[in-house]
DNA sequence: GCTTGACCTTCCAGTCACTGGAAAGTGTAG
DNA sequence: CTACACTTTCCAGTGACTGGAAGGTCAAGC
């Protein structure tokens, strides 16, 4: 099957299973005009990508859990590893994230937002006092 | 003042207060060596970008949000509306890191972790099973 | 005066994970 | 035969820095 083909398949577009290939993340097959052709199973490996990407894998990771993926004598222990140290990972963020609402909410709940220049939220910003 | 001295005053690496320079984001006088030369007003600008780059607004928001903290007519409703939309931002992207660990943790919840090569958490990612 | 080391300058390249676009070849429907 | 969609490769750009090389400047200590 063609790229585009693939593309739909597994819901990457054409130029990412491109850079895949590029950095040898997945290798394709090749039809004689020199077109790409992918297997079913090498659709697999791109839905693989697409759904480990999706869930905040970095492509090194992705390559690390695919190869996983290819070992039938993995052990679940060593996937299991891998996930929650993300799992790790997406939490911090969360709390970071968290605190940057948090304090964006507070500026902007003291501020008018009307036509005079006085704004808390500038005010904040400057660090003129405490924005935490 | 140097640019070692505004750096520890504001909080920015000197290479990211002369990358700012670069993109025309706020330009510092020089001394007669050729060093460049910050007043505490650049500094006070400094450490607006540390604070606004910190609080998620991107490199073009706070390039906005310093003209408006130069303009001294500015309208509050201005700086308001631009961090609201900040703050929907942010809120979708918890959303987004909310969902990612949901499903993750899921997946991590069912899986074993011994040295088995069954495993959940790659069948979650192959997407036989629906992941969400 | 000389050396050492910290600081400063510019410029170029690399990061991450794509994405856009150009130029050219291929396949298919009418 | 033509139109058009699809494919190929290659090069460059994104955002926001960051690292490093090569060289200039400055202050302290000997």
């Amino acid at each position: 099957m063609n790229i585009g083909n693939a593309s739909q398949r597994s819901g990457l577009p054409p130029k990412t299973i491109r850079y895949y290939e590029d950095i040898g993340l997945l290798k394709a097959g090749r039809a004689d005009n020199g077109y790409r052709d992918y297997s079913m199973d090498d659709v697999h490996r791109l839905r693989f990508l697409q759904r480990s990407r999706g869930l905040g894998f970095s492509v090194e990771e992705c390559r690390q859990l695919l190869s996983l993926y290819d070992d039938k004598e993995r052990e679940s222990a060593v996937v299991k590893a891998i996930a929650e140290a993300k799992l790790v990972e997406i939490d911090r963020k969360l709390a970071e994230l968290i605190g940057l609402r948090d304090t964006l909410r507070h500026l902007v709940h003291n501020c008018h937002g009307d036509s005079r220049p006085e704004c808390p939220i500038m005010d904040g910003l400057a660090g003129d006092d405490a924005v935490q």
